[in-house]
DNA sequence: TGCAAGTTTGCATCCCGTGCAGTTATTCCG
DNA sequence: CGGAATAACTGCACGGGATGCAAACTTGCA
């Protein structure tokens, strides 16, 4: 029965997304400095001291799940068709992944909605963002067989686009998320 | 005599400096970890108290002269002539301020150095550089007379060219920083 | 059942950041 | 010059964040 581990481990993910989805809510519903370590710990049954084995400090408990998207784009990425090149697999691996009509994944917008009136979050997952651009460029370089900046430059502006686009989308939640982003990269492609 | 100001504000403005060479120096030799704000307002002979007068916290404290940078760019994209476009006009300023060949600034160098070993300091640089990304947008936005998603993108994309070229520089100081980051931008021009 | 390993917890401790109020320094002006 | 007004510095107290430690307590397994 036991999805991928034992009870022990399941109940801890069990917890830290319980704790995760505490932290979010009462940040959404009174700030982030609104909010204690200690509330977030008793509404999610357990001592602030356990809150410390779990999450490493408050921004990070509420940013959790960011990772997972990285991760996601990173091994997208990688299982892009060898032949494509660099720029081409990234942009394709980008839409894949955030371009999907459906609609996106409400906590991710809690999220970064919260970020954006955060100075401290939006630092956190900006830096959380330069990890995953490391990630791309060593993969983009290795497609391209190329060590210089180009790759790096690529795959940050192309974090830039989807940043400026998400941006814009979360302005004015209208039309759908998959064209804003598409604009966005379009406006990489010409030149300016 | 006074430079600009009555004997009280040039003693601020001495004060401010000693305080952030101080927490900057300490933390290239301890880390930013390693050091504590009482070290800090020690070595500046201030109190504990007056540090948070200055500076808002041990992070800021460090990487001031951030913003005297910023505030440059944007004061010389906002002198470039009227009949450039927005991309011509950033580029231009850019390679105009960073592009210098003379040697660059050394304490942007240490802070920049400094924030690249410590996530924390990293993560509020970057903060900073999305400032610096909106006040940017909006002078293109108005050059271009448009108000989208391009002005976003194409700043955005800029300061990550910028960014990595900057960063490929500093893992091998070699070749001058003007020719990096001509060979960053140069990477946006073209079709990838 | 009982032991080994892992988890939770409380406690103590240090540091950060801020409000407050008293003291000291600077400036202004009669 | 000298005193009032203003601004800056300082100590104190306080709440909260984050961590080491050791004592419970669970769980898994032999």
């Amino acid at each position: 029965m036991s999805g991928t581990q034992g009870l022990r481990e399941r109940k801890k993910a069990e917890t830290r997304l319980a704790v995760h989805r505490a932290a979010l809510g009462l940040a959404v519903e009174k700030g982030y400095d609104g909010v204690t370590v200690e509330e977030i710990a008793d509404t999610a049954n357990i001592s602030r001291r356990t809150f410390f084995n779990y999450f490493s400090d408050k921004a990070d408990a509420m940013m959790y799940g960011e990772e997972e998207r990285h991760r996601r784009l990173v091994a997208t990425l990688r299982d892009r068709p060898a032949e494509e090149s660099g720029w081409v697999a990234l942009r394709a691996a980008t839409l894949e992944l955030f371009g999907s009509f459906d609609s996106p994944d409400r906590e991710w917008i809690a999220r970064t909605r919260l970020a954006r009136r955060h100075p401290l979050l939006l630092a956190r997952q900006l830096a959380n963002l330069i990890h995953l651009e490391q990630q791309l460029a060593t993969l983009v370089a290795e497609r391209d067989g190329d060590t210089g900046v180009r790759p790096r430059v690529m795959v940050s502006s192309l974090l830039a686009a989807l940043r400026a686009a998400t941006n814009v989308w979360l302005d004015d939640e209208a039309g759908s998320l998959a064209e804003a982003i598409e604009e966005g990269l379009d406006v990489l492609a010409g030149p300016y």
